[in-house]
DNA sequence: ATTCAAAATGTAAACGTTTAGACTTTATTC
DNA sequence: GAATAAAGTCTAAACGTTTACATTTTGAAT
C-alpha cells in the first residue's frame, strides 16, 4: 500500500506538500496539486488514518455504544447517530457491549483507545461511578437513557416513570380494572421505573397490582409469547395488559389470540417504545412513543459539541417525555 | 492521557516493558509485572490503538458495509458479523453506505484507511470492476450477496433466481392463476432476478407476466401499502401476490385488509427474505428464507482467513439457495 | 536591476506504540 | 566460585502522518 513517502518522491515533492494536497490545505500551487494527484490517483493512494489520528489526535469519527444490533430499537438509536455523523462528515463507529458490564466496559474501552473524541453511550451495567470515570477522560461523551446526576448535562433520557403513569391512566379511563403486566426479566431500570409509575397510579385510584399479576421474561417477540402464556397458565384475570415493550406485546398478541382472546375486545394491551413494528402489527399496537431517535440525533450533536448546551434546566438533564399513541389494541372496557 | 512513557517513567521501566506487560508479553518478571499493572490502573492508561495500529499494521477490528442499519435484513448481516468479531475478540468496525456510487465508495475507503485487513462488503452499485480493485487491494475482503466471477471465490450470495421460481412453483401448485408482482423501485439486480425466476417459471407453465401485473415502490412497510394501492387502482386482477421482500409483504397485507381482502382466503400473498417479523405478522407470512444472518457468519470467517476456503466448487462462489417458509399467507386457491 | 512581500515548498520533529537486538541480572551446574 | 544458560530489561529505529518554522521562488513595484 502506497505512503505519502511514495507519491512525494514519484512527485518530486516533500511529503509536507502531499500532505497538504490531500487535506485541501492552502498554500500549493495549482501545477503542483494537480502533479501530485494525478500520482495519488495512479499509485491508488489512500492515507493511513491511523497516523493521521496520531499525529492529530483526532479520529474523524463519532462513536456509539448499544447492546445489540438487532434489536429494531437500537436500531434507531444507532441510526440517529449515524445520521448525524454523516452530516458532519464523520465515520459511526459502532460498538456492541451486549447487556454485561464486562462487555459494555470493553465497548467503550474500543472507542477510548481509537481515541475517539464524540462518542454516545448507552449502558445499563455499568456503575454509575465508572460511567463518571469515563464521562471526565472523554469530554465528548453523553448518556443516552439514563439519568446520572452527577453528569446531568450528559444525560440524555426518558422519563420512564411518567411512561408508566400515562399507560395506567389509558388503562384506568377505558374502564379496565383487572390490569396486568408484562415485563422484561432484565434488572435493568427500565422496566423497574416503569411499573413503578404503573402501580403508583393504580394505588392512587384504590386499586392494587399484586406480585401474580406480573410476569416477566425476555423483553422480545418469543419472551412476550412465553409470558403471555404464562399468564394464561396461572388463574389470574385480567382485562388489560401492560407490557414492557411493543415487541414483547406483539408476541403478547400473537399468543392472546392463539387462545382465543381477542383483542381488544377481550383484553387490551399496550406496550412501549412505538417502534416502526408497531404501526403494522394487527391489531395496530397502541403504545408510548419514545423518541427514541430523535433523541440519538440530540445526544450526537451534543456529543460533537454541535449545542450550545442549553444543558440542564432543573438539573434533570435533556429529559424526553414519552407520548401516548392510541391505536387498536386497547378499547373500552366492554 | 497518559501514554506508555508516563506508565514507564512512573515504574522505572523501559517503555518496552511495559509494552511486554500491555500484550501480556512473554519475558517480564512478576514483580515488575505486577507493579506495572498497579501503576497502569493508577493512571487509567489506555494504549493508544492508533499508534498500535501504525506499528503492527494489524487493526484488530473486522470491518463491514452496509447501507443502512434499520433495515433488520441488515442488521441481521452485521449482526452475524458481530457475532464472529467477537468470538475472535475482535471489534466491529460499521461503515454505512446507503445504496449510493459514491457512499459505498466512501463506506470502503473508510475501513481501508484505517488499514481494517478484513471486511465483509455489501455493495449493490460499486462497478464490478472498482470492488475488484478494492479486493486486490485488502487480501481479506469479501463480498456478501453479490456475484463477480473474477473473485469467485470471495462472494457469498444467494440465488435470487431459484427464489423466484420456487416461488412460483408455490403459487402454481396451489392453483393460483393470476399472479401479480410487488416489486422494489431500486434497480439493482436482486429484484430483477427474482422476477426473472418467477416469469420463466410461469412461462414454463403457460402462463405470462405483463407489465401492469408489476407494481413498484420503496422496499419498506410503507412502500408495500402504496404498490398495493396502485395495484387496486389498476383493474388487475389477481389472486396471488409475489413480493419482493416480508417488509413490503406486510404492508401489502395491510393494505389488501384494509380493503376488504382476506388473505389468504381472497388473496395469497409471498415474501422473500423470512425476517423476523414475518413470524408475528397476521396472517403468518409464507416466505423464503435467506440465511442472512448464517451467510454472513460464513463471511466473517472467510474474511478472518478462519476457513481453509473450500472455495468455489464449479465457480460458484459461495452459494446459498432459499428455502420456501410455508406460513398462513399462502393457501390454495378456492 | 533591485527590493520586498507573498506564495510555494522543504526540513525535521513529534505523535505513541512495537520489536529486533544488545545488554544485564539471576539461577544452575559443576 | 566460575562458567554458562536462561530470564529479564533496555536502546533505538520504525510505522505514516501533520505542522511549525525555515527556506526558496515568484512576481509586482520601484
Amino acid at each position: 500500500m502506497a505512503t505519502i513517502k511514495d507519491v512525494a518522491k514519484k512527485a518530486g515533492v516533500s511529503t509536507a506538500t502531499v500532505s497538504r494536497v490531500v487535506n485541501n490545505g492552502p498554500k500549493v500551487g495549482d501545477k503542483t496539486r494537480a502533479r501530485v494527484l494525478a500520482i495519488m490517483a495512479q499509485l491508488g493512494y489512500h492515507p493511513n488514518e491511523n497516523a493521521r489520528a496520531l499525529v492529530t489526535k483526532k479520529s474523524q469519527s463519532l462513536g456509539v455504544v448499544i447492546p445489540d444490533l438487532t434489536d429494531p430499537f437500537f436500531a434507531s438509536l444507532a441510526n440517529g447517530v449515524d445520521k448525524i455523523a454523516r452530516q458532519n462528515n464523520m465515520q459511526l463507529l459502532l460498538s456492541t457491549g451486549s447487556i454485561s458490564e464486562e462487555s459494555e466496559r470493553q465497548a467503550i474501552s474500543f472507542l477510548l483507545e481509537r481515541r475517539c473524541e464524540s462518542i454516545v453511550v448507552h449502558s445499563k451495567k455499568l456503575s454509575d461511578q465508572e460511567i463518571i470515570e469515563f464521562a471526565n477522560k472523554i469530554p465528548g461523551l453523553v448518556l443516552i437513557d439514563r439519568f446520572i446526576q452527577e453528569i446531568a448535562d450528559k444525560c440524555i433520557w426518558l422519563d420512564n416513570q411518567e411512561g408508566g403513569k400515562i399507560a395506567a391512566r389509558h388503562l384506568l379511563s377505558l374502564g379496565h380494572k383487572q390490569l396486568a403486566c408484562i415485563s422484561s426479566k432484565y434488572k435493568i431500570d427500565d422496566p423497574a421505573l416503569r411499573f413503578k409509575g404503573f402501580r403508583n397510579e393504580l394505588t392512587e385510584s384504590g386499586l392494587s397490582l399484586l406480585a401474580h399479576h406480573i410476569v416477566e421474561d425476555e423483553p422480545n417477540l418469543q419472551g412476550g409469547e412465553v409470558a403471555t402464556q404464562k399468564l394464561l397458565a396461572s388463574d389470574t384475570k385480567f382485562d388489560a395488559i401492560f407490557v414492557y415493550n411493543d415487541a414483547m406485546a406483539i408476541g403478547a398478541i400473537s399468543t392472546l389470540e392463539d387462545n382465543g382472546f381477542k383483542v381488544p375486545i377481550d383484553v387490551s394491551v399496550i406496550g412501549f417504545d412505538d417502534v416502526l413494528l408497531s404501526r403494522y402489527s394487527r391489531p395496530k399496537l397502541t403504545t408510548l412513543h419514545y423518541p427514541i431517535e430523535e433523541m440519538a440525533e440530540f445526544a450526537a450533536q451534543l456529543a460533537l459539541g454541535k449545542i450550545s448546551a442549553p444543558a440542564t434546566e432543573q438539573g434533570n438533564g435533556h429529559k424526553y417525555i414519552p407520548r401516548l399513541v392510541k391505536r387498536e389494541s386497547t378499547s373500552l372496557k366492554t
